[in-house]
DNA sequence: GTAAGTAGTTACCTTAAAGTAAGTAATTTG
DNA sequence: CAAATTACTTACTTTAAGGTAACTACTTAC
């Protein structure tokens, strides 16, 4: 294998990592609605409007396991829960904002036509 | 609504776009791929060992179909086939670029741990 | 003429992702 | 006290994604 195959070798695996946490319908809109703060449930829930409670539960939890998000109890009455990014949930801010830009451009080329 | 709120809607529907490209096993990986050149058939599966000539053949036709590709046949003997990026396909470069930066990064702190 | 390579296609099967609907336990509002 | 709200969970079903294996049509090498 040569330097050129080596190097794209390994980016295919960078990438396969980063897919993996991103893949899905779900993942990328839950970050970018906590992108705009700390969100409880019903609140992500309401950005996000075609998302059913199961899936977001779900969802929520897988991102908690990746270390992307992190859920906090607060001792009031009733008991509420908080979303938010953890530093590594913060550290796809580039990322997202090359999707998003990505994603607007190519609806200006492909989608609208 | 509120403007934070329309930003926050605005940025939902462009990342929704973008997913529906990117999204599933392959695409990233054969895109990635192809930054490497013009390449045909086999050697993308080369590259991609896992890849099946099923999925190959059915992503390639999705890429084709969303603009991020082009099929070039050439008349040689035998014939061969040649893919290739579309100018929509290379502008995916700094959102690639950005997946293997967050890919690399997330390795360090989660994956290997 | 047999084997191997290129560029796929087809049919079938399995697994995983997502959706639907209903339920729970706690509180709060009227 | 009845109805609504919040934050979920559970069971079940549907749909989509992906995998396996075999096959095709053409060509080149031995």
């Amino acid at each position: 294998m040569n330097e050129k195959e080596q190097v794209c070798q390994f980016k295919l695996m960078a990438s396969r990592d980063a897919l993996e946490v991103i893949q899905g319908k779900w993942r990328i809109p839950i970050i970018i609605s906590l992108t705009y703060g700390n969100k409880r449930f019903g609140e992500i829930q309401r950005d996000i409007e075609d998302i059913s409670p199961k899936m977001l539960s779900q969802e929520l939890k897988a991102l908690e396991t990746n270390k992307i998000i992190k859920r906090t109890l607060y001792d009031t009455m009733p008991v509420t829960t908080e979303y938010s990014l953890t530093p590594l949930g913060s550290s796809m801010n580039s990322l997202l904002a090359e999707i998003l830009n990505w994603g607007i451009h190519f609806r200006k080329v492909v989608v609208v036509k």
